[in-house]
DNA sequence: ATCGTTGTTGTACGATCGTCCAACAAGCAT
DNA sequence: ATGCTTGTTGGACGATCGTACAACAACGAT
């Protein structure tokens, strides 16, 4: 080597976006591997490779860095369910299905996830902007659901409670497949919840 | 006051299971209090009038006062809702309505109550002790679910997908009962999850 | 080639954490 | 009244936490 540079860089600048980004994707590891316990800002500086001071560069503390995470990784989670409902094609009932499948798919019914859905859930109580962002997702995910049910003929009346009571099934099976896998498989929570929609879905159509 | 007596006693001896049992219901209301990030061994031993070290004297760790306080208050709740099913007669529906409803009771979906839960999850994907402990209150939890679907005429063979479900409607409601508390009511989701039973129990009987 | 900006580093700081253990005293047996 | 058992104290200890800040250097502008 000619080597006429002295020394290599000892870092590397980046957008501050792509830095922030960075940091949300290093905490969802961190949180993944150790828990929500394990959350710590060194070890999501250790993770992303960068120096401690840089969280507190990029995020007011710590809580800021989990809430960002969480929307996210909850952003990611509703690019795969949209993707999976747009490649079911037009039928409703299937878009219905593939979203049922896909929410019980290993890429969103994963233990490591529930580690960034506990996190942010251990902050809602205490704080009242967690508790704001909460709702917002809460309330941006049953919109989705109730959208896919009008589309099958719910009436409009009852699209509120379907959704509530849908996306209360999904969550509920969801998490104990995260908690307890051995329990229960996948494909038994997608056939629970898709005769659940049977129900919910007159056959009159 | 007459007063023979020196001093009055620094601090009371006490049998114990009562004073463990003392730590565990200070450890409750910390984390119903600071949330499930709140809780420290300081913390809980100020709450329950005694010396740090006495935490460590009855429990080896912290980790083991939370698993022995979901335990704990996982009992209370398992007996408020066997007493509300005795006291809803004989007739095994209204049992199982009893069971919905008292579900859904303040009691029982308390945000503060969802503090204990969330701290014993966030130690489930760790711990393969935690892990075995959450299994073993889920398998109590479905079991008494499987009773009471069987009484009310669920065959034998169904009554296992039959209690998942209801398990894990009735968790994800009382979830997001928990979460965000504004957002639909106890009744709603007491309306919902019977509306649910009738499509499980074969009205023909 | 040099300058200016700003993303990044590394450390120091005080607070708080869980754990440990020797000393103490409350209450029962004698 | 006295001694003994043991529940309880209270602080020491090292580790780790989140935060702040002055110095540094990468890199585009000039």
């Amino acid at each position: 080597m000619k080597a006429p540079s002295p020394h290599q860089p000892a870092f590397r600048r980046t957008r501050p976006d792509a830095r922030r980004l960075a940091l949300i994707e290093a905490c969802a590891r961190v949180m993944a591997r150790g828990g929500a316990a394990g959350v710590s800002v060194r070890a999501i500086a250790v993770e992303a490779g960068v120096s401690p001071g840089l969280v507190s560069h990029y995020f007011s503390g710590i809580e800021a860095l989990v809430a960002a995470t969480y929307a996210h990784v909850e952003g990611a989670v509703g690019e795969t369910l949209d993707h999976a409902v747009e490649a079911a094609g037009p039928d409703p009932r299937a878009r219905l299905d593939a979203f049922v499948t896909t929410t019980f798919a290993p890429a969103i019914a994963d233990p490591q996830l529930l580690a960034t859905w506990i996190a942010f859930w251990s902050l809602v109580t205490a704080r009242p902007a967690i508790a704001a962002q909460h709702d917002e997702q809460y309330a941006g995910s049953r919109a989705r659901l109730e959208a896919l049910l009008g589309a099958c003929g719910v009436p409009a009346t009852e699209r509120r409670r379907a959704a509530i009571a849908v996306s209360a099934l999904l969550d509920g099976l969801w998490l104990e497949l995260c908690l307890s896998p051995g329990c229960f498989s996948a494909e038994e929570a997608g056939d629970i919840a898709r005769r659940f929609l049977d129900t919910l879905i007159s056959p009159d159509r």
